[in-house]
DNA sequence: TCGAATTTGTGCGTATGTATT
DNA sequence: AAATACATACGCACAAATTCG
């Protein structure tokens, strides 16, 4: 068959010679020939993860069926997980999603390259501030103490996939905002003040809308969800290094938590 | 200083006799008054968790100060993380939130009880159905395979804190639907099946914005993302027992990993 | 789906008292 | 004593988010 193609499957919008018709009659359902379509289409790479597909109405059109037709497909499609329907914005060709494996020794770069993208950061800001109680507690010290914070944007093959705010106590630290300054990556900065290694003992997670900031940042819609994550890093003789909060597109980003074994 | 008392902090709304006003030139700022005034009344119960504060205007006129005064006790608070400050909604008394901990042997009544809340749970539904192709994989059965989906609400203090779905293989336990119904609970339905115990292997989290269904049996707005979790749980032998997909309420309920050690 | 009402968020300008230089 | 800086407080207007009919 025929089907729909070009960049974005629109290209041959006014293409009358190869018609893209589904074949009554040929003992195939008619739904099942475009959900068949769509689909090769998805796994030959002509329809990329997260791209728009056609409206409802335009496939219509173009199988000339009534749209009852093409959503019988479509809910195929979308049961099987090949395409996400969203009411009022369109349908979508399923995502990768980013699983983001909690663990105890877990660094952003790390993370990305083993699922084979390229990472990369961007820095956002660096600013000496008062710790906020809830930050203060986490951190071992005063309400108001000085702290530094960090705030980062990740990036996994150029598209970003976290925004992190990475604080450190002065107190702890006193010469922390230079070192950041002067190496790359936290590890680095981190080392070269003596700690040699550093690990995850607590994470929270929570949800919540995205502010504009935010959204725009991470490249994601004001109406999907931020998962929000909240952890505390210690070195190996368990003194806190680090508190850290991370936000995570979804559903770009998944968090993936594999208990070792009895933990309770 | 007297201030505002009485029931939700609203009762001297005609009181003229006990004016709350804050003391101007008393070497404490207004607005330090006003905060203190209010963090007194959290801390010693008047304004419980998660109970409404008046809005800002009421305030201003109960203190008979400008907004911007009130403004600036109810940032110094927020800051504290005491309230929270909805936009457009109205600020709050920050609620307890109670936390999930994600382990290997996690069972609702378990979790509910460690908070010292009073588990309990209404079954929603419970119906034989094909299973769709994430679930069959998870189950380790073919798409469109027999299988048992109970549907149950969890509500910790008569509150609701979960909505969940448990996917059992009919090939696996045929009698499952029967004992699901005899027994109150899963574990006892699955202990008559000859399943001992049980454990969570994998458990992936996510957000979503609820269905406009699950808003009103989790009791939670629209506008407020749903953590949703996806698990698969193993007996003794490894061998899948069920595929579970819950949705909790955020910011009511946070999911909280605690790494053994060296988990990577 | 839309608009009105409610509530918080932000920006501007102004004034005043207090502490520092 | 004068100049300056800073914190506090007020008034007004409008933006943005939420809720509800």
């Amino acid at each position: 068959m025929t089907t729909l193609v070009g960049p974005g499957w629109s290209a041959n919008a006014g293409d009358e010679t190869t018609p893209p018709t589904a074949i009554r009659g040929s003992g195939l359902a008619l739904w099942r020939q475009i959900a068949g379509d769509i689909e090769r289409a998805i796994a030959d790479g002509t329809l990329a993860p997260g791209a728009r597909l056609p409206t409802e109405a335009e496939f219509a059109r173009r199988y000339a069926v009534n749209r009852h037709t093409v959503r019988r497909a479509m809910e195929e499609l979308a049961r099987d997980g090949q395409v996400r329907v969203e009411q009022g914005r369109g349908s979508f060709v399923a995502e990768d999603v980013l699983d983001y494996e909690v663990s105890a020794r877990t660094r952003f770069s790390e993370w990305i390259r083993r699922h084979d993208r390229e990472p990369s950061g961007r820095v956002l800001s660096l600013a000496t501030m008062p710790a906020p109680r809830a930050i203060a507690e986490a951190l071992g010290i005063e309400t108001g103490g000085a702290m530094v914070r960090l705030e980062r944007l990740g990036l996994a093959d150029g598209r970003p996939v976290s925004l992190a705010q990475h604080h450190f106590a002065i107190a702890r630290f006193p010469g922390i905002a230079a070192a950041l300054t002067a190496h790359g990556t936290i590890s680095a900065a981190l080392a070269s003040l003596g700690v040699a290694d550093y690990f995850r003992r607590v994470t929270r997670v929570s949800a919540r809308a995205p502010r504009p900031e935010e959204a725009a940042l991470l490249e994601t819609s004001r109406s999907r969800p931020l998962l929000v994550t909240e952890n505390v890093n210690v070195d190996a003789e368990g003194r806190v290094v680090e508190f850290g909060l991370s936000r995570y597109p979804t559903p770009r980003v998944q968090i993936i938590f594999e208990p070792g074994s009895e933990t309770t």
